[in-house]
DNA sequence: GCAAAAATATGATATAAATCATATTTCATT
DNA sequence: AATGAAATATGATTTATATCATATTTTTGC
């Protein structure tokens, strides 16, 4: 993880978006700039929470392991928050940060955070709204790990990546993902995405080339994904 | 649901413990008390949300459906919020409420709650905080219900009950909940529920009663959902 | 540009857990 | 007290999915 000189714009952000304005250049001054090659890691399940970070470029995988097995709870793009789940009452990061391609945060330490919340009501406002849809999804997916089968889950998957990162101009999902994290996001094993993936396309549900996923019938994706 | 005349000690709930003291006249003004019947639903998931409750008296079951399948979120006893997953921007209750025993609860509408965060920075921030904690709850949940096993599951939630609703006087877990509820918030079928019980019992680490559980080896339940 | 590593592909087998079926006991409600 | 409805108990069967095994292709670091 190398230090960058590059600055950000100070508006993009949801810590910028939701501060002052006048509490802007204190943000200016406590806020590092990283860069994280391919694989490298942002923080790690267990350690001691140093802070907050903000994804400014790249893709970022936020997972959690369960002896060898892995669930990645989100794929994180340019203006996510990281680590905010450490803002809790645990004080360790409750998953694992991992970047998927180069990738750059801005990084703002938990004492500084922490007092940008105690000066910007609409901040903390904005972070508790932001923590409740969080919540709601977390225990939708909840349901659907307990309850639906592989296939819903992926249809519900493939939905979700496409929603979150659009189309590439030929119309594929704009995201490209190794299959094994495609199945730990799903909640299962690379074989048996293989298999229910083979299917959807058997269905002519979707197309599949390489790590290009083009959706074709997304009417009974969602149907799959009810 | 009927209403109550009965009135709250305006100190223990989280709202009230979160507001400003000159605060508290104005929540008087607006919060009403209910009385809920065994069974009787105090909301309904997608139905359009109407407010806040706090819990006075009594278990609330908080539960999803997938068809007929249901995943139980939590049980919520005396202090605890309830639909509070409704003040994400979706507007309709994630979740059913249902009280399994006789229940009292304290509503404040919608209005006058986001009021009350507007002008208790302390009620906004607390809340956050009550969210990133959920947040790691439902998270974890997540990563166990798609990679461990039932039995590692219900040792989990056997924990998590004593934890939350203690013991009573014989040392069984302070709450009395049926084998179906204890199947859906484990996230299994009642029949599974059964022999992996029967398991743990025959295992000597549980004693089961009717519906009284005692926790004989906590250290080998902890081994278990390790 | 090559070796090693990672990702992909796919069949065979094992297994945890759901489903089905049915009997019994306990719990509410008129 | 009676009767219908839940809740509990348990065996038999099925099924979805994980695991194992192995081959091939692609990617990546030196």
């Amino acid at each position: 993880m190398k230090k960058d000189t590059n600055s950000c714009d100070l508006a993009s952000c949801f810590l910028c978006r939701n501060s002052l304005t006048s509490w802007l250049p204190a943000v200016a001054v406590h806020k590092k700039n990283y860069r994280l090659n391919k694989g490298e890691v942002l923080f790690k399940e267990n350690e001691n929470v140093q802070g907050i970070y903000f994804l400014y470029d790249g893709i970022i995988k936020v997972h959690k392991q369960w002896g060898e097995k892995e669930l990645v709870i989100n794929f994180a793009q340019q203006g996510d928050i990281l680590g905010y789940r450490g803002l809790g009452s645990d004080k360790v990061y409750p998953v694992t940060a991992t970047a998927l391609t180069p990738s750059t945060v801005c990084f703002i330490d938990l004492g500084f955070f922490e007092t940008s919340l105690e000066a910007n009501h609409q901040l903390t406002y904005q972070l508790m709204k932001f923590f409740a849809n969080e919540l709601q999804d977390a225990e939708k997916r909840m349901r659907n790990l307990a309850h639906m089968e592989v296939k819903g889950r992926l249809s519900e998957t493939l939905l979700l990546l496409h929603k979150r990162f659009g189309e590439s101009k030929e119309g594929y999902i704009d995201i490209l993902l190794s299959k094994q994290d495609i199945a730990s996001f799903t909640g299962t094993t690379y074989e048996t995405l293989f298999r229910v993936m083979n299917e959807l396309i058997k269905e002519k549900i979707i197309n599949v080339n390489g790590k290009k996923i083009f959706l074709l019938n997304k009417t009974k994706l969602k149907k799959l994904s009810s």
